[in-house]
DNA sequence: AACTTTCTGAACATCGTGTTCAGTAATATG
DNA sequence: CATATTACTGAACACGATGTTCAGAAAGTT
């Protein structure tokens, strides 16, 4: 690829991320975008057809990065005993999040928070399947796999959203606490 | 009141109110709003300051009635036994919601849905204070508050997203049994 | 009937979006 | 190094939505 594709490409990436770093997605304008890139406008055109489409692989990029190591070969991990494996794994995933904070917590917190849920959504779906189906509880598994993904995700936006004032792993141990209930110990 | 305002401001709810059921909230225009609601544009600029304003009225009413009824005067609620009054007053807001369902889900479907999210929060707050002093779990209060609410949320939204195919009293069920996790019946 | 309030709608200023295009600069290729 | 290719530039433009203004018409009130 030209370098001055991958440049351009890299500036507009590190304008967006800087600018989230003040402002809502949603009170972000393309032409400041442009700016703080310091290209021409019909350059960003060319690489993006809207600012949500950067949006999309902005948050696609992250995510696969946040989620890149855990997903392990199946049947490498061990979800019957202790938990000490998933554990770790959402523990992983949220010190990911934690780097990626300002950006994360930008995103969030405006109306494309619904863009963030989505990929969220998608990627934990992969990581849960097992946990999922080593719960007996008598629901369906639909239910199940819904209750088990959103009340992580509600967790994760609200241990953002308050500033990030636990580690993960305590988040983690308050989690599978909850979800678990307090009488399966 | 003026009778002129109180149809003024009708036309404009039931305009928006039809709107949604087509379209998504953002998608929709100020200008489809006035000619639907067949008004003048400075009228409707008379009675709203923007188009969000004009949502959050239209949130603030509708969940002020879906809660209007079940927030019954403290004390009076038995949170201990086999959790009926809870169950029954949890199964009474679904009622309520899959009244709005196509408002509710037009709203919640769009970029909008953070404004759901953030009435439903409060409100829920109020209804589950009781519940959650009762839940006997090694986690903080706060904690314990925002995985209740947030995975009551995310499984309501969750019903209205797949189309309302269980009944209140199902998702209920299954959102307690899961809540309280099978080893606690 | 006189007075007050609301509604009307065209005209306007403003802003953000996305496109176009001729000119310029950087890069790749032989 | 010369040439062809590709990418960047930025002004100009068309478009669409927002929100304001204001003088006149209509409806409501007393």
């Amino acid at each position: 690829m030209d370098r001055r594709q991958q440049k351009t490409r890299l500036a507009i990436y590190d304008a967006l991320t800087k600018l989230l770093t003040k402002r809502r997605f949603e009170d972000i304008t393309v032409q400041e975008i442009i700016d703080e890139a310091n290209i021409g406008r019909s350059t960003f055109y060319s690489h993006f057809e809207t600012k949500d489409q950067l949006l999309e692989e902005m948050c696609n990029e992250m995510f696969s990065h946040v989620f890149s190591d855990s997903l392990m070969p199946e049947g490498s991990h061990d979800f019957s005993g202790n938990h000490a494996d998933i554990r770790a794994l959402l523990e992983h995933i949220l010190w990911h999040i934690s780097d990626h904070k300002d950006n994360i917590g930008s995103i969030m917190y405006g109306e494309s928070e619904k863009l963030f849920t989505r990929y969220f959504s998608e990627y934990l779906e992969k990581t849960f399947g097992e946990l999922i189906s080593h719960m007996d509880i008598d629901v369906s598994e639909e239910f199940k796999k819904q209750f088990v993904i959103g009340s992580f995700i509600s967790t994760v936006k609200w241990w953002i959203a308050t500033g990030l004032k636990q580690s993960p792993s305590e988040i983690i141990n308050d989690y599978i606490t909850c979800l678990l209930g307090s009488k399966a110990g």
